[in-house]
RNA sequence: GGUGGGGUACCCAAGCGGCCAACGGGAGCAGACUGUAAAUCUGCCGGCUCACGCCUUCGAAGGUUCGAAUCCUUCCCCCACCA
């Protein structure tokens, strides 16, 4: 396969616990596939268990991108998750394999499809300092400076708050108008495989629990927990902070299991939403795991996908 | 059997004569999202209605009052202590 100019690239998506890695792992017995991963949590080493990472096995049975990237206490992002897949992406194509991005982390599919814009110079020392002084301030003064500084970004989330702020202040203009003249063109187009069981997904979120907890994860928490800072980004992924709070001993094991069930049902919530609002229809196949005819349905959407360079 | 505390919407929980369909929180539903995204936020959340509004709720049944989730009576159920 020659790496186009400008690319299809098939990309399994879908919530959590959907079984989006089974699809994948399958098409990767069949095609000689490298699995690009878009997750924001299994980029960091020793979180394992909890962000469900593929296994030892599963690794040395086919190629992985994306995974154990950095440190837990590090902090990477969408744009630098694009940079990276971009070049893996261009590997396994000059190694004639397929990639196949696979992830549930929205935002980074649509900064690998839909680039983000290019970003100014900003003074790494003055943003520091900056942020500092502005993560104290309480939501609603995050949000009266932005509707001075860029209006059209002040009802947005306490982060994207934080970062018109920096932007406008750092770089003389706002983050929305950046957005558009420093816009980047698309080098490729994804075709989406939408990995969802509809309303049994609830139960294998809770099956899946049961098995990372069978799996370890108390214990890797316990281990992490001695050796990794508290406020490191890397806690964020779900029902890591809830886990660490049980093995503290402030709360007790039924309560943590219902706490992280909830937490990754919302989580899986919030991915539903972003497919179905962010994702071009048009270039959605949908594939229902627990039809038994999932398998020729993702197999003809890949055969689909690479024979048809656009 | 006695004494004290309590029963409020899916859950927890405030209210203790009118401002109460009833503060908060959780869950749930819907949505936003351009370099922290498993993050960060927003709206809805008894029923009917686009809406004005109407209807049904605060354990049950009666009663007092212009008016009750809030006061009185009886009953039912929880919890604590005494027996």
């Amino acid at each position: 396969m020659a790496a186009d100019e400008h690319s299809l690239i098939p990309v399994v998506a879908g919530p959590t616990a959907a079984g989006k890695s089974a699809v994948a792992l399958w098409l990767a017995s069949k095609f000689p596939v490298t699995i690009i991963v878009a997750d924001s949590r299994q980029i960091y080493r020793h979180f394992d268990v909890g962000t469900a990472k593929p296994t030892p096995a599963e690794l040395a049975a086919v190629p992985h991108r994306g995974i154990d990237l950095i440190e837990p206490t590090q902090r990477y992002s969408a744009a630098a998750w694009a940079e990276d897949a971009d070049r893996w992406i261009d590997d396994a194509f000059s190694e004639g394999r397929i990639p196949l991005v696979v992830g549930g982390t929205g935002f980074y599919l649509r900064a690998l499809f839909e680039p983000l814009f290019e970003e100014p110079e900003l003074d790494a020392e003055r943003r520091r300092r900056l942020q500092a002084a502005l993560v104290t301030l309480p939501l609603a003064e995050l949000r009266h400076w932005t509707s001075a500084l860029d209006p059209d970004r002040a009802h947005l989330g306490r982060t994207q708050l934080l970062r018109a702020i920096e932007v406008a202040l750092l770089s003389g203009h706002r983050l929305s108008a950046l957005h558009r003249a420093r816009a980047r063109p698309a080098r490729r187009t994804a075709r989406y495989l939408v990995v969802d069981p509809g309303p049994t997904l609830v139960a294998r979120i809770e099956t899946r629990l049961d098995a990372m907890l069978a799996g370890g994860w108390m214990e890797e928490v316990r281990r992490l927990v001695d050796t990794i800072p508290e406020n490191a980004p890397a806690w964020n992924a779900s029902g890591y902070r809830v886990i660490r709070d049980h093995v503290r001993g402030t709360v007790d094991a039924a309560r943590t299991r219902h706490a992280v069930l909830v937490e990754t049902r919302q989580y899986a919530k919030r991915q539903r939403t972003w497919i179905r609002h962010q994702l071009d229809d048009r270039h959605v196949t949908h594939l229902d795991p627990s039809d038994s005819s999932w398998m020729a349905v993702a197999e003809r959407w890949l055969r689909e996908t690479i024979r048809r360079p656009a």
